[in-house]
DNA sequence: CTAGGGTTAG
């Protein structure tokens, strides 16, 4: 900024110096202040020399301000405004002072300036871009992923023969990586007449983070086998391709090709290294290296904490958290989005909140997202609220992720409406952003509303990618919409592209199941070019509960335990079809058949959040320290209930539960009721009862629900493994389609 | 008449 004592705005443009012309120019290149610049190592001094250079006119000589906008702009000063600054009081400005700026903003935060300023050089200065230009003007281009920018400015380089420049080739090279076309990287690659070793570096980086890491480490051996030295950023690329596939064993030998050709192991290199350790999974092999290391930086040190977590060894993750010479975010980051996503989102919600204990250290966007997160595993609603204030309050942008997050959030804590409110106070929706909605669209059985978004995605145009369809009719099948859900389905490839994954199938299946077409859904599983995967054949079991056909069920129950022979669903499923037709003898011998190979039900528990609290309820629980309370108040549920004439439905007891004493005790024992109970006595009467459960809601909860939100007056928004029911006034918004 | 490209954690 142009203070009052600042040289730019204390002397006048208009100097002495009219007497300067082209042809006497070159006397200022060797002029004494200018090898001051080179020397300069802040903004300050540079200032200062930019005042002396006009007071004896220096400045205006264009050379010489070429090289001062340069030294300003550029590391180690980077100065990148103070620079912009000084550039727009030069009349005209040339090619030189352009490239250093153009440069300069290509590794800013704000690339576009590189573009923006890329144009405007076309129009406004004499000379043509060189290959100075351009580098840097793709650069920018990658760094914004702006592919159509790219491919012009390749055009044009292409046009001046300057795609002959190594330095223009192999930023090209690492363009097209950038903007995941690895095709079109590799053809500038292969069709250039000379390559060096960071062409090959650009290919191979560019593979491995585009997720080919076999190509990378392909690439690796075509480089030595044509007798290219790899260097130290060579060595980071292959590393970080082997911690990609996980191949611990090729990693090892990796090491020690870096110590035999003694390639010098710097700290990136070594970073990558440990990198490499701890994604193969040696947390062992990691901590030899680590202590090894002569120099850590913060990189390290997350590394290191992060490969613990991701093992779920968070004892030692916190060591190394706490043992930090220096924490910073992306270190509390790797604890709280390991804790997410290892299905502990309390303990990363903890952590977070510990985070905000620490005066010097804020949370960022990874923080945010990552806790969100745990909030929509939770249904942690009033603390999910909180986040959302917070990103308010501290002003932050919201990015597609973060919305995307938000959106996840409100509709898996069962506010939809907040939801909707997000998604429409954004103007920039991404693929992702447009799913989340669907997504939310389809957990509480709005299937239209999802099919409506879905058309006005196309008219946004944005294109649906698998996960869209997965959700899109996910909506079709929690809604029964089964004509809408085989148009969806036939046009997924033919319209749009998209190949039907397991997933896909495992959803038509269902939509066809549900709605009783088990024939036409066998018929799709036969007719499927993909190996039916175990969702297929549990979607199906599942129809087959549904409506009561045995033999169907025996069938798709024997090619899932084939598939997944532990998984205690189908063994749950298929007891669950005897019980329905009333073959009792069946369901007790599969369930010794269970208990004999020590397969054990998943434990039913809800949650409930009462003032930014969460509550678990296990079956039968009574260590809540309001369990007497909770007790008293189903009693008074059951009398009511009893009052009007309601019968426990025993059968689906018969079907969920093992212990069969105390059958109408062991009822009121499910989670759900439990933690509905507490919420009829707890949670604000003003606010629906929010129940999240881990599991599918049984037959008999269900029905209890929809009696006591018309008994109490009170909405229920429960949610469970599936969907969301909202109970109001005696029904449920599901319709009992579930 | 100046100058440059490829690198690790979340």
């Amino acid at each position: 900024m142009a203070t009052l004592n600042s040289p730019l705005i204390c002397l006048p443009r208009t100097h002495q110096l009219t007497s300067i012309t082209d042809n006497n120019y070159r006397i200022f290149a060797t002029h004494p202040t200018l090898s001051l610049i080179d020397q300069c190592p802040n903004l300050k001094h540079l200032q200062q020399i930019h005042a002396h250079m006009l007071r004896t006119g220096l400045f205006f000589d264009p050379f010489s301000s070429s090289k001062l906008i340069a030294a300003m702009a550029l590391p180690p000063v980077s100065s990148i405004e103070y620079a912009r600054k000084v550039f727009d009081q030069i009349p005209q400005p040339n090619l030189f002072t352009w490239n250093a700026l153009i440069r300069a903003y290509s590794s800013s935060n704000e690339p576009l300036q590189s573009l923006i300023l890329f144009l405007q050089l076309l129009y406004q200065c004499d000379e043509l871009p060189n290959k100075f230009t351009f580098p840097f003007v793709i650069k920018a281009a990658a760094q914004l992923s702006d592919y159509g920018m790219g491919r012009v400015v390749h055009g044009m380089a292409v046009k001046t023969a300057l795609t002959l420049d190594l330095f223009v080739v192999n930023s090209l090279i690492s363009f097209y990586a950038t903007c995941g076309r690895l095709d079109l990287a590799y053809r500038v690659f292969g069709s250039s007449s000379r390559r060096d070793v960071v062409s090959w570096n650009s290919m191979i980086t560019g593979f491995a983070k585009g997720d080919y890491p076999d190509q990378a480490l392909e690439l690796f051996q075509v480089m030595q086998a044509e007798g290219v030295a790899p260097n130290s950023v060579t060595m980071v690329g292959a590393f970080s391709a082997c911690a990609k596939k996980s191949d611990l064993e090729f990693g090892r030998w990796l090491h020690s090709y870096v110590e035999m050709n003694g390639i010098r192991k710097d700290l990136t290199l070594s970073n990558a290294m440990l990198d490499m350790y701890t994604k193969c999974g040696s947390l062992q092999d990691a901590k030899i290296f680590f202590d090894q290391m002569p120099e850590k930086d913060i990189v390290s040190w997350t590394t290191m904490l992060a490969g613990y977590a991701k093992q779920e060894d968070f004892g030692s993750a916190k060591r190394v958290l706490s043992a930090m010479p220096c924490q910073d975010i992306a270190a509390w980051n790797a604890l709280i989005s390991s804790y997410e996503q290892c299905g502990n989102p309390k303990e990363a919600l903890a952590v977070f909140r510990e985070l905000q204990l620490r005066k010097n250290l804020k949370p960022d966007v990874v923080t945010l997202v990552s806790s969100l997160a745990a909030c929509s595993q939770l249904g942690a609603l009033d603390i999910g609220e909180w986040i959302h204030m917070y990103i308010k309050k501290e002003g932050i942008k919201l990015n597609c992720h973060i919305t995307t997050s938000l959106i996840d959030m409100y509709s898996k804590c069962g506010d939809l409406e907040k939801a909707l409110e997000v998604f429409e106070s954004v103007s920039w929706r991404d693929v992702f952003v447009w799913s989340a909605m669907i997504a939310g669209f389809a957990m509480h059985g709005c299937g239209k509303d999802a099919i409506h978004l879905f058309m006005k995605m196309q008219e946004s145009k944005v294109k649906p990618n698998a996960v869209t369809f997965t959700n899109v009719l996910s909506a079709c099948s929690h809604t029964g919409l089964v004509d809408q859900g085989k148009e969806l389905f036939d046009q997924m490839e033919r319209v749009y592209g998209v190949a039907p994954g397991v997933k896909h199938y495992a959803s038509m299946i269902d939509v066809l199941g549900r709605a009783g077409k088990l024939e036409e859904a066998t018929e799709l599983i036969n007719k499927m070019p993909i190996t039916p995967g175990a969702s297929v054949w549990g979607a199906l079991l599942g129809a087959c509960r549904l409506h009561g056909n045995v033999d169907l069920a025996e069938q798709a129950c024997t090619k899932l335990l084939e598939l997944e022979p532990r998984n205690h669903g189908a063994y749950v499923l298929l007891s669950n079809v005897y019980a329905k037709v009333g073959e009792w003898n069946k369901v007790a011998s599969l369930r010794k058949l269970m208990r004999d190979a020590d397969l054990k039900k998943e434990p039913g528990c809800s949650s409930i959040e009462v003032e930014g609290t969460v509550h678990e309820f296990l079956v039968g629980d009574n260590s809540h320290q309001f369990s007497k309370e909770i007790y008293t108040k189903l009693d008074e549920i059951s009398s009511k209930l009893q009052a009007i004439g309601y019968v426990p439905n025993k059968t689906h007891l018969l079907q969920l539960i093992e212990e069969e004493e105390s059958q109408d005790h062991a009822l009121n024992l499910h989670s759900e009721k439990l933690a509905i109970a507490f919420g009829l006595i707890y949670a604000s009467p003003s606010q629906p009862i929010r129940i999240v459960k881990n599991l599918r809601v049984c037959g008999d909860c269900h029905s209890v629900a929809k009696h006591i939100s018309k008994l109490y007056n009170r909405q229920i928004i429960l949610r469970d493994r599936y969907r969301f029911h909202h109970f109001r006034n005696g029904d449920c918004s599901c319709m009992d389609y579930w």
